[in-house]
DNA sequence: TTTTTTGTTCAGTTTTAACTGTATAAAAAA
DNA sequence: TTTTTTATACAGTTAAAACTGAACAAAAAA
């Protein structure tokens, strides 16, 4: 009588969840996914994840791989058992921050090194064309690379939690 | 003879500029349109940017508007003008991480009030029936809405600069 | 006022990303 | 080893987002 109305709520909350784990940058049935392996508290096979999530296991193979990639969920060993298990990270907080951060630190770092590539192309041309005008650019890319640079102290501050 | 070189240096500033824009969350259109603002250093009409970027008046209209909501980009006025002119925000680091900021804790803030109403209804089903067991539902809620807390809380410090 | 210019709305199209199912590979059991 | 079970690669399909163009609305000039 009463089982239907506590599982409207779980149900809500795995749909207001998953929401909160797309802002991470993660697809809606990545997810979805999570939220589930969260929520089931206990390790899920690929089986069980395609029939609970109505997906098929591709989809889970594929989604469960990112997953792990961020170490957002870690495979789960158990004796007799064949299939892989799997199981989401307790540590929300902590989890999301560190996949988070590293996302972003690294990506930074790396259009920061493609504008100081830029910058050292831009010395070469201005080396062998003495009267070219150039510093309008120069200065423009100088300000692009401290953005890089400032952004990336926010994020390494903010990894020291 | 040298012209070339230097716009091929400025195709790529615009270009390698734009993925990092893109790392806010702007579509790529978008991204590339503000790129396009702030190397320009100068207020620019619909018309110049779709022809710039060889793109429908209609996606620089809905664009620009997305980023002035953001304000990554201002409304300028130019006596005698009739077209309304648009120009970059020059402080890119300030701008990008105040808009940033604000979309996190916002979506944060909201998705926690959801969790907080989930909360409630729990505690309205436990008063009905007092047999059920929602200590593990409970709990989960408990973690989620701590972990949005967390966030909103780390991203409000950062605000502070 | 009427005419001209500029900006926006919205239905439809194109492009991109997400997802599926078959076929293959890898691994465990027989 | 062969047989059976499970996971992944990949081509193709479906779904979602980005983008366009015609028609409309708003604002300025005549």
């Amino acid at each position: 009588m009463n089982k239907p109305q506590t599982e409207n709520i779980n149900n809500k909350i795995l749909l207001e969840f998953t929401k909160t784990i797309e802002m991470f940058g993660l697809t809606p049935l990545e997810s979805r996914l999570f939220t589930y392996l969260y929520l089931a508290d206990k390790p899920m096979t690929l089986d069980d994840m395609a029939e609970a999530l109505g997906k098929s296991k591709t989809a889970m193979s594929t989604s469960i791989r990112t997953l792990a990639d961020q170490n957002l969920v870690t495979r789960v060993w158990k004796k007799g058992v064949r299939k892989s298990l799997y199981r989401a990270h307790t540590q929300l907080f902590k989890a999301f921050m560190i996949s988070y951060l590293n996302k972003w630190v690294e990506a930074v770092n790396q259009q920061k090194s493609a504008f100081i590539e830029l910058e050292q192309m831009m010395k070469e041309i201005k080396r062998n064309h003495t009267n070219l005008k150039l510093k309008a650019t120069e200065e423009r890319l100088q300000e692009i690379i401290q953005f890089h640079q400032k952004m990336e102290d926010v994020f390494r501050e903010v990894k020291k939690d």
